[in-house]
RNA sequence: GCCUCGGUACUCCAACGGUAGAGAGGGCAGACUCAAAAUCUGCACAGUGUCGGUUCGAGUCCGACUCGAGGCACCA
């Protein structure tokens, strides 16, 4: 009899012995093998990893280790992204020090992760949170602003009344803020930002090279975010005004149908206009109730348009007709000129607001019978133009050449393009991130710390109050922030603000190539040998943000001759999330299934088979839905194959079963095709196959003693060292081998076993089965097709009737059409 | 409102335009056992969300609808 699978024996036999032969390491100079670097997204340090990580870190193991044995030197490093906002709420609520709380965590993180066995280089390990990383992010910073890409301004920002910081654009969720749900609101504040608008066309036009290897769902959601429109600029002139206001339209083909002027409210244009009409008093007050609004009220759907008349008009430049100009909080003041020509006859937004102001309609374009200022519905498609003078009967496309050409000659107006993209806020008003290295000097200005100082390293948070107050912690921290002026020498202060941690984020995969540089924040001629990323795997949650900004990071990089690539990521991976009961686990919602709880219980291996075989990689999984113990019962069956195997290690395994070896090639060249195609589940089935034929080989077929049942064995080893590495190596150590089985090299395939011996044709009358027969898999379409027409079953489908077309396709298939 | 992706047994999921079922969970029955667990063997359960089209042939391609998930959301 078996003895029983101890598989909680298994990993600590075999934990101590990893460490000590660390068959997972890159970094060795010498080392002949091919380079690949495979990415895991690195984890916040916010408590133990969860089941999330857990499935996200088997999947890239999965590849990772795949390429190890494929015989490639694969660099899979991993680190913390260690700064931000929960750590600094845990220290507030605990009284202790956000960096006491990282590093705990950081400390419980890898230890859980070395439980979990990834095929991770524990010699190369960064923290975003140590100052001789984040060294290297001011530095950036700085090279930033030498290139005009990083500048202050006083503008508009999202705000977070509970986090008591701004936030960027695009860690506003439906109005939300991403880390507390607190709906946000606007705020005029000097800021940080990064131009990546200066990147706008490169990180949409580039993303051609990444088709086809990255989701199509990703590129989709970052092509929507940047959200290049092509228009054009009209130039009105304002009755009593010297200059004339510009619009930004995607229209310009409807400027005949133009039926007034609106500008965004809260635009510096809307309050100069107003001034000393009669309409200013209405105007404040509407202006007022607009800025107390907050983006859930702005986001609310059905909402009635409002808006002031501001008794002032504006020339229509191709009819020199007036258009009322008005003031309503529909119009964005921070996108294209802040200010539109309303076309309410071809735009929903401009008709909603005309209903309700009672402000007429014109029809320019002819859709079909439908005209909009009847049924007071817009029309947006293409047609004939009408009421239009010299474009009447254009059609859109012509339309929009025409009347933009025009426009150009007479000065009046150009093509434009406008970006949903705005530049990126990077000021925190928190502690916990890394401090801005520029100082501040009544006489001087800005004045960048200079790079023998840097890093400017984050005081002690002993003593600061970090409750969130509105302005940074650091300003408290008289002996930090108050310094001589580097360029006059005068008292001055420190930027008392920190960095967005997305900025940590965004160049980290550099890093790791040498995280212990102290002299660069990446080696080139390292970073030129391993980079770009070949493979990253991670959470669809970070398609927008952490992705976009890397890419942005990337050019900014590759045109200061740092790097000479201008994709970071040349294929993209994202794991689905792990659910229970069809929804996100939480505390709060009682369904959180605990990933150490889930190892003690199944082991390691169970748990990683679980999540892996649960589904394709990108579908969430429900973990209702998965069976560790049927995992468990799986490993069990495969394990106690390299117990039966009674062959000797080195045996000829061409002398082996033909019936087995064909099996077991079948499936290694199915499964390599499954992983290197992301279908890690198929993988897993396929392997499920081999160990079921393996042992029926075993019982019923060519015996244990067979080689044939050792190469299968050992494929089996092979296979499962990418998803479950102790049972892997358990069954590699009862086959005679030493460790590791990580390495032990993927298995060639031989052609020749691939050929089956019979393939099942089916014969078929009008699409229809009749018949099913074994034939050579090499039969030639005459023969597959004489013994169809032969076939009993196809003569009395044919009946005798009138045979119209013969489809052959040997050897699977024949069907007569009658 | 706009855009994207997806609906296959009780459940999770496979199927180069060519036999709908690879794999698993669950269920039932049997073998082994004093019994249970484990193990082994066997069985049942669907015709692919709906309608239409293309094709010799459609789960697969096209169109519409429907349901579900996700993204964007007054971006002119």
């Amino acid at each position: 009899m078996h003895e029983a699978y101890d598989v909680h024996g298994v990993e600590a036999k075999w934990l101590p012995i990893w460490d000590e032969i660390a068959p997972f390491r890159s970094g060795r100079a010498d080392d002949p093998r091919p380079k690949k670097y495979v990415l895991d997204m690195f984890p916040y340090p916010s408590g133990d990893l969860h089941m999330g990580h857990a499935e996200a870190y088997a999947m890239g193991d999965v590849i990772s280790r795949y390429w190890i044995q494929k015989g490639f030197n694969v660099m899979h490093p991993i680190g913390w992204d260690s700064f931000g906002l929960p750590a600094e709420n845990a220290a507030i609520k605990r009284g202790s020090s956000p960096k006491e709380w990282t590093y705990e965590n950081i400390a419980v993180q890898k230890a859980s992760m070395r439980r979990y066995a990834c095929s991770f280089d524990w010699d190369r390990v960064l923290h975003t949170s140590d100052p001789e990383y984040y060294k290297w992010n001011q530095w950036l910073f700085l090279e930033l602003y030498k290139k005009g890409l990083a500048y202050r301004k006083n503008s508009a920002v999202n705000w977070c009344p509970s986090c008591q910081t701004v936030l960027a654009n695009e860690q506003v969720v439906a109005g939300l803020c991403e880390r507390c749900d607190t709906a946000v609101t606007k705020k005029k504040l000097y800021q940080w930002y990064f131009k990546i608008t200066d990147y706008a066309d490169r990180l949409l036009d580039d993303m051609e090279q990444l088709e086809g290897k990255w989701p199509e769902k990703v590129l989709l959601m970052q092509r929507n975010w940047i959200g290049r429109s092509i228009g054009a600029e009209v130039q009105f002139l304002i009755e009593g005004r010297e200059a004339p206001v510009t619009v930004y339209t995607t229209r310009p083909d409807t400027l005949h149908g133009a039926t007034f002027m609106v500008v965004a409210a809260d635009s510096d244009l809307a309050s100069e206009l107003a001034a000393g009409t009669t309409s200013e008093a209405e105007f404040k007050t509407y202006l007022e109730g607009v800025k107390k609004e907050s983006d859930i009220d702005r986001l609310a759907t059905d909402r009635p348009k409002t808006g002031v008349f501001l008794n002032r008009y504006a020339i229509n430049p191709v009819n020199g007709e007036k258009l009322p100009i008005w003031a309503s909080d529909y119009v964005l003041a921070d996108y294209g000129t802040g200010a539109i020509m309303a076309v309410p006859a071809h735009d929903d937004r401009d008709m909603q607001f005309a209903k309700a102001m009672g402000l007429p309609v014109r029809t320019v374009v002819d859709c079909e019978g439908e005209d909009p200022s009847t049924t007071f519905i817009a029309t947006t498609g293409d047609g004939k133009m009408i009421n239009s003078g010299p474009l009447n009967g254009l059609n859109k496309a012509e339309a929009i050449a025409k009347i933009t050409a025009e426009l150009a000659e007479k000065k009046l107006g150009k093509p434009a393009k406008n970006y949903r993209l705005r530049d990126w806020l990077i000021s925190r008003q928190r502690f916990w991130g890394t401090p801005i290295p520029i100082i501040h000097c009544e006489k001087c200005g800005e004045v960048p710390v200079p790079q023998e100082q840097l890093p400017v390293e984050l005081p002690d948070s002993q003593g600061l109050d970090l409750k969130p107050k509105g302005s940074s912690p650091l300003g408290a921290a008289e002996e930090w922030v108050n310094v001589a002026c580097p360029q006059c020498g005068a008292p001055a202060k420190r930027d008392a603000d920190t960095m967005d941690t997305f900025v940590d984020s965004s160049w980290y995969f550099l890093r790791y190539t040498n995280p212990d540089l102290s002299t660069a924040a990446f080696d080139k001629q390292l970073v030129e040998e391993w980079l770009p990323v070949d493979q990253y795997v991670g959470g669809v949650t970070h398609a927008i943000l952490h992705l976009l900004y890397s890419r942005f990071f990337t050019k900014v990089l590759h045109d200061i001759g740092m790097v000479s690539f201008t994709e970071p990521f040349t294929r993209l991976l994202n794991q689905g999330m792990v659910l229970m009961d069809g929804s996100a686990m939480s505390k709060s919602r009682g369904n959180l299934v605990r990933l150490s709880e889930q190892l003690d219980t199944h082991g390691v291996d169970a748990i990683r088979i679980s999540l892996v075989f649960a589904g394709p990689p990108e579908d969430d999984i429900d973990w209702a839905d998965v069976s560790p113990s049927g995992s468990l019962k799986f490993l069990n069956r495969a394990w106690r194959i390299a117990g039966d195997v009674t062959s000797a290690v080195g045996v000829d395994f061409t002398t082996g079963d033909v019936g087995l070896r064909k099996i077991t090639h079948k499936a290694i060249a199915d499964i390599s095709l499954a992983v290197e195609t992301f279908r890690f589940n198929v993988a897993i089935a396929r392997v499920m196959e081999l160990v079921n034929g393996t042992r029926k080989a075993i019982d019923s077929g060519c015996g244990p003693a067979d080689p044939a049942v050792r190469e299968a064995a050992e494929a089996i080893a092979i296979a499962l060292s990418l998803v479950a590495p102790f049972t892997a190596e358990e069954m590699w150590s009862l086959l005679g081998h030493k460790p590791a089985v990580a390495l032990a090299g993927w298995p060639t395939v031989d052609p020749a076993l691939l050929e089956a011996d019979a393939v099942t044709a089916i014969f078929q009358v009008n699409g229809k089965i009749k018949a099913r027969v074994e034939v050579s898999p090499s039969i030639s379409n005459g023969d597959l097709e004489a013994m169809a027409l032969a076939n009993a079953e196809i003569i009395a489908g044919i009946a005798g009737a009138e045979i119209k077309k013969k489809i052959v396709v040997a050897p699977k298939l024949v069907n007569i059409v009658i």
